[in-house]
RNA sequence: GGCGGGUUGGCGGAGAGGUUACGCAGCGGAUUGCAAAUCCGUGUAGACCGGUUCGAUUCCGGUACCCGCCUCCA
């Protein structure tokens, strides 16, 4: 089978050939941990958790190395500790630091086991990869691509001529922009900060140049080299970090190994909107994977609905698309009950994933295996995609135990109506039963109660 | 201002230079105490204007509108 990608840097989509395929590797920048995860956030876990199941499938699972990094140095998470200092919180600002990173870590990785996406194999933490920061930034201004400046060291863009080839614009539109930070330890204003400088009430640590703290790319370049070596097969995020953070990857690992390519291919995953409009931290109009657990929508649901749309394309949530997910997986779930999943997925399944991960042209595969009645196969292709697994699938079986015994008393409610002619008692409970989302099917065979769409066990309390 | 992307039937959303996407909703029928579910049947859409072609929604150019990046963001 034959993986085609698009590639960010070409613009066009290309055959998948890794460097080696008993080891094909891939680096997803992950989250900086100051807060819960957003369901924008999201996004890139899923569809690359997509891409980490097919590429699994394909090379093998011991033949895949997945790095996700996390961000636990940031201003916004210094700002947090600073707070809780200030109200009277015990400890060091690092440890009031390690506190909330370790926290928000915890709840990340909670919320996207929730949504059925598997850990990666390496979560490397920018704090635990100082040196290696330091190490490059040495190189580069040994190789005239930085230079320290009052306290922080500095890129200097002029110097690499690939830069901008990925977000396809050049030096002079960025100038024409006139939206860079001039500052006066600049040498150009396209410069960006390798290494800043740390005062006490910020972390820092001891380098060359001072105490200080790394700028916002250089974790990136360190630690996918650390793990994967400086040319791997893929790098993924979502577009917003096209530029400047991958373009400045680019330059900064180009740079500091001119023998490399870097990364071969990159993935950018679109935004996801909410009513039209980026879901962003500027907006205001975020909300997070936790707040739609709480709310009931269970994390196979939400999987389901991002995959219903290409990842290159915007996509927007709605409560309309919830329902039918939700319709879907119920259906899906009660064909497959009791049904060991077949050898192997669906080709189909499997052909639509490969063509530049056509998710849903994979969900209408889904549809058809489901139409066909091959729930052996609708359970193995499903699987590859991590839905119908027995971890998420706790939120389908709630309350159906309450549903067996009123399936009990419906049919023999019917039963005793049959006789009398009186059918306003089952009509009564059939009624109760369809406002509190269950689908009743009676037919001669017998009475049968399935959870439909919005399904609440509360409901059924007073019958 | 610079750069990039998008525009498909009632809604969501794919692929393909010429043949039904698919899902949801709708409509007709079977079935049912009535329903629901299920099954069968049913829709002929691709912003606008040109061009290439025997043939374009699919390729090329332009126009309009929408969105994103250029600033923390996935």
């Amino acid at each position: 089978m034959t993986i085609r990608l698009h590639n960010t840097l070409t613009r066009s989509k290309e055959e998948f050939r890794p460097i080696d395929p008993q080891n094909v590797r891939m680096y997803v920048c992950g989250p900086t941990v100051y807060d819960r995860a957003h369901l924008g956030n999201a996004r890139p876990v899923v569809v690359f958790d997509v891409l980490y199941r097919l590429l699994r499938h394909v090379y093998g699972p011991g033949h895949v190395t997945y790095v996700r990094n996390i961000t636990d140095v940031d201003d916004r998470i210094n700002e947090t500790a600073r707070k809780r200092r200030a109200a009277g919180a015990a400890g060091t600002l690092e440890e009031l630091i390690r506190e909330r990173t370790e926290e928000t870590i915890a709840w990340y990785h909670a919320d996207m086991a929730a949504l059925g996406t598997l850990p990666p194999g390496h979560e490397p933490r920018a704090t635990d990869h100082i040196a290696g920061m330091i190490a490059m930034i040495e190189g580069l201004i040994e190789r005239g691509h930085a230079y320290a400046a009052d306290g922080h060291v500095l890129f200097r863009v002029a110097s690499y001529a690939g830069y901008g080839r990925l977000s396809g614009r050049t030096v002079e539109d960025m100038i024409a922009g006139a939206r860079v930070e001039v500052a006066p330890y600049k040498e150009d204003p396209m410069d960006f900060v390798l290494w800043k400088p740390s005062d006490d009430d910020l972390p820092g640590w001891d380098s060359p140049w001072g105490r200080g703290r790394p700028g916002w790319h250089i974790e990136c370049s360190a630690m996918s080299e650390a793990l994967l070596g400086p040319e791997f097969d893929i790098h993924g995020g979502g577009i917003d970090l096209q530029f400047p953070h991958h373009e400045n990857e680019i330059a900064q690992s180009c740079c500091a190994h001119p023998q490399a390519q870097f990364a071969r291919t990159w993935l950018h995953n679109e935004m996801l909107m909410v009513e039209g409009r980026k879901m962003s931290k500027s907006l205001g109009n975020f909300f997070t994977v936790r707040d739609l657990l709480d709310k009931g929508v269970p994390g196979e649901v939400i999987r389901m609905v991002f995959l219903g749309t290409h990842y290159r394309k915007p996509m927007d949530w709605t409560e309309e698309k919830r329902r039918e997910a939700e319709a879907a997986l119920r259906r899906w779930r009660g064909l497959t009950a009791g049904i060991e999943p077949a050898a192997s997925p669906a080709p189909g399944v499997v052909a639509a994933l490969s063509d530049d991960l056509n998710t849903a042209g994979a969900i209408a595969e889904l549809h058809a295996l489901a139409g066909a009645g091959d729930g052996a196969g609708l359970l193995a292709s499903a699987r590859l995609m991590g839905l119908l697994t027995d971890e998420l699938g706790h939120w389908a079986e709630a309350g159906t135990g309450a549903l067996d015994a009123l399936a009990d008393r419906l049919a023999a409610a019917r039963a005793a109506a049959m006789d009398s002619k009186d059918f306003s008692e089952v009509d009564r409970m059939k009624a109760a039963l369809v406002a509190a989302g269950v689908e009743v099917r009676m037919s001669k065979a017998g009475v049968e109660l399935l959870p439909g769409a919005g399904f609440d066990p509360a409901k059924l309390e007073g019958l």
